[in-house]
DNA sequence: CGGATTTGACCGGCGC
DNA sequence: GCGCCGGTCAAATCCG
């Protein structure tokens, strides 16, 4: 399978520099589409030009009518994209999700030798040689802290070493501390996510709410990497990293560490959740700009064929619950099947073709750009 | 006024 | 043992 390409890089790149108008790539109607309305510095200038022309022997105010039109529906696409930007940003975060919980127990169910085998394998296509020593070096009080609080993180480690019961003994704690700290390393990935070049802030917006608790200037590299814990913390575990690339600055790392244990925000269960727990948590959630539109229509919809994979409804696929899916997926059949239903669902989604294709065209152009080089 | 963010201090691992 | 460095804490500050 090719899921085992954990490194997924999302950045859409849909060309925002207009500069990358000069390759001449296979440039489908959709990709032109999305570069005409990404040339957001230079374009209205463009633009206003392109009406005077279209328009020289009429009277000026027609002109700069349809100047104007044509700045807002340049506007209006700009904002279209961005909208897409953020689906598949958080898209490709509940794949990840998924697909490590899928890979943790297909390895487990194979051999349980083989699963930290496995893991490492994971670990190691998510962590290029690019990674700093430090990010994966780990405190003793960090892993100390993830095993007391093991039962609301870490759905494998639950089902398989102790039942998802974190007052164990001691001793149990020492028996279980090393594969433990084996599936923290597995559950850490990175998104890369193109920004403006104007954007200077360290904003990936995936639809999850985060709280910063840190800033630091590192060593190799000198824009600032911001710390954030998911909103839900202490119950949340997850954290992530985020900082602008040392090659393009354009481009932002996301680094995330550990699983969210609660479903995804926009979903209608965690709404719920949300709606019964606090109003001010409420306030923060609904005022998160990507909520209202990408992950509605990226739902997966794996409800409708197999009885088995019935209990796995959409929300276990957006947040990963471990026990329905670990119920669901009983064997390399039913494991197809899950596979199969994600890509139809995926495919069928107008929204995620369209983005993929931006997606698409825009790496190509970029590929071709670079091998000029 | 309460929650979010900022930022300097502090902690602990690692290399020398 | 010491200094460096990444990561975290928590008081101060900001903001709606």
């Amino acid at each position: 399978m090719d899921y085992s390409s954990s490194l997924v890089d999302i950045s859409l790149d849909l060309n925002l520099n207009p500069l990358r108008r000069s390759d001449d790539g296979p440039a489908s109607a959709l990709s032109v589409k999305k570069e005409w309305s990404f040339g957001v510095p230079s374009a209205p200038a463009n633009f206003m030009g392109l009406g005077m022309k279209v328009s020289s022997v009429k009277e000026e105010s027609t002109a700069t009518e349809t100047a104007g039109a044509l700045v807002e529906e340049l506007n209006r696409v700009s904002a279209e994209n961005k909208k897409l930007t953020e689906m598949l940003t958080v898209m490709c975060e509940n794949y990840n999700a998924l697909r490590n919980q899928l890979m943790d127990y297909m390895a487990r169910n194979a051999h349980p030798a083989e699963a930290a085998a496995a893991e490492q394998e994971v670990e190691k296509e998510q962590s290029p040689s690019s990674l700093s020593p430090a990010s994966s070096r780990k405190r003793k009080s960090d892993s100390a802290n993830n095993n007391n609080n093991d039962n609301y993180n870490l759905p494998v480690a639950a089902n398989n070493n102790n039942n998802g019961n974190s007052e164990s003994s001691s001793t149990d704690e020492e028996s279980f501390k090393r594969p433990r700290e084996e599936v923290i390393k597995a559950k850490i990935s990175r998104v890369y996510v193109r920004t403006e070049p104007s954007d200077t802030g360290l904003i990936v917006k995936d639809g999850y709410q985060w709280r910063k608790y840190g800033q630091k200037v590192t060593r190799d590299n000198p824009c600032p990497r911001a710390y954030f814990k998911c909103s839900f913390a202490p119950s949340c575990p997850v954290k992530k990293k985020v900082q602008r690339s040392v090659e393009d600055q354009s481009v932002v790392v996301a680094t995330y560490e550990g699983e969210h244990n609660h479903p995804h925000p926009s979903t209608p269960e965690a709404a719920a959740a949300t709606a019964a727990s606090s109003s001010s948590r409420n306030q923060a959630i609904a005022g998160s700009p990507s909520l209202t539109a990408g992950p509605t229509t990226m739902t997966l919809d794996l409800t409708k064929s197999k009885p088995s994979a019935a209990s796995t409804s959409a929300r276990n696929v957006v947040a990963p619950s471990p026990k329905p899916l670990a119920g669901a997926v009983d064997g390399p059949e039913i494991q197809q099947f899950l596979v199969e239903q994600m890509a139809t669902s995926l495919t069928k989604d107008p929204n995620f073709t369209a983005a993929l294709a931006a997606a698409i065209s825009g790496r190509m152009l970029q590929q071709n750009h670079s091998e000029r080089w």
